[in-house]
DNA sequence: AGACCACATATTGTCGACAAAATAGTTTGT
DNA sequence: ACAAACTATTTTGTCGACAATATGTGGTCT
């Protein structure tokens, strides 16, 4: 899935979200070794640009990088989700709390839109609920959120290293019932401008989330 | 003030931090635009190197950079720095929250003396109490979270910016005597395994922090 | 046999040159 | 005089080659 705002001009940009995402699909297992030359010859670019798209893949965190030795994609652990999922609890925790005050009524109505229509899917039986929705859902209330450091930190890293975990670590789509009382009650919240009650709401969702997932581990 | 974990061996590195310094401290001024090839005369390194520090810089958010344009230091605005203290305030508040169930005996022995030293420095009316000290206090309870992601967002990212609109706004350092009794109640509800209430009062911590910043600004 | 050293190989780091794009300046037309 | 189009210049993007560092191999000595 790709971001609305990503738009590559250059080709380093390219190359960067194909790397990226043949990481987090997992056609690149997690753990293996980048090799520069080898990279450039597969995607049919200089060194230059592989080492740059690298060197953005390490700012997100996705690949670790040791001086003059190389580049490996980060392995994946039990413990490294856990850590992820409290940086998200707290960062979307604050997104929510901070939407409650500045999304438009416009952006809340459509918030409550999405989820009448993934209502509708469920009640359908189609149990279309799946990661997309989902996905959308927090997507339009960090975005609501209006602080451009939580947008990006969240969108830039958390997400794509939360989907790569979930690929490869061979989950489904996140809990389909019960998730769409919680962002009921989480858009409610909104609605009504309770900032403390939204962002306690989203914590929550988010910790369920993670004990599911931890649950499906172990 | 550089972070012990920054260990810079190849030239990109060192021009990296030098760069990054150059900015927070304000000798290359805010909103200015970044030219490879004069940098690469000032620094004495090729385009390449400079390229490569200002990605990183960009990872960062200290600068921007627009395709086939180039790059500018960030513009500072009372906005920006707001936003910058409301993920502050969710990130380090899950700092404390973490530390209170992940930090040794020893390091929470460690950070009482760090304390105590302030206290001795405070009451001897020297008011050493400065940004380096109230620095220190955050930086053991943000390593105390074992959280690779948090420490990582936090010292590599907000911190330097946030040093960058102290420097740059001409704020002195953070309030000093009161903040010692804030810090005091923190450690102890870390020393009492508090998870809970250690994550309060950091949050309140550093919301006081931000609102006696934002009343020098008006 | 095992440890240490020297050499060969492969990979990363750095550089200068060329290509492409954007900006600035000039000319031309009305 | 103003606007538009074209040219020139500057700046960024990309590339291939060279240098420096790490890895792997073979040999020698104890």
């Amino acid at each position: 899935m790709h971001l609305a705002n990503e738009k590559p001009v250059t080709a380093a940009d390219k190359t960067f979200i194909l790397l990226r995402d043949d990481i987090v699909e997992g056609r690149i297992v997690a753990g293996s070794k980048l090799s520069e030359t080898e990279l450039s010859t597969k995607y049919a670019v200089s060194r230059a640009i592989i080492r740059e798209a690298i060197n953005r893949l390490e700012a997100c965190h996705i690949v670790e990088r040791k001086a003059n030795v190389g580049a490996r994609v980060v392995a994946l652990s039990p413990q490294g989700l856990i850590e992820l999922y409290q940086v998200r609890e707290s960062l979307e925790g604050m997104a929510a709390r901070l939407a409650a005050v500045n999304m438009t009524h416009e952006e809340i109505d459509d918030l409550m839109g999405l989820l009448q229509s993934h209502f509708d899917e469920v009640k359908d039986g189609q149990s279309y609920y799946q990661e997309a929705g989902d996905v959308d859902f927090h997507y339009r209330i960090i975005l609501g959120s209006k602080n451009k450091h939580l947008i990006s930190m969240l969108f830039d890293g958390i997400y794509h290293l939360v989907r790569m975990y979930r690929v490869q670590l061979g989950m489904a789509g996140p809990r389909v019932t019960t998730a769409y009382d919680e962002h009921k009650h989480i858009v409610k919240a909104i609605a009504n401008r309770d900032a403390e009650l939204a962002e306690m709401l989203m914590r929550r969702h988010i910790m369920y989330s993670k004990n599911s997932i931890e649950a499906k581990l172990s």
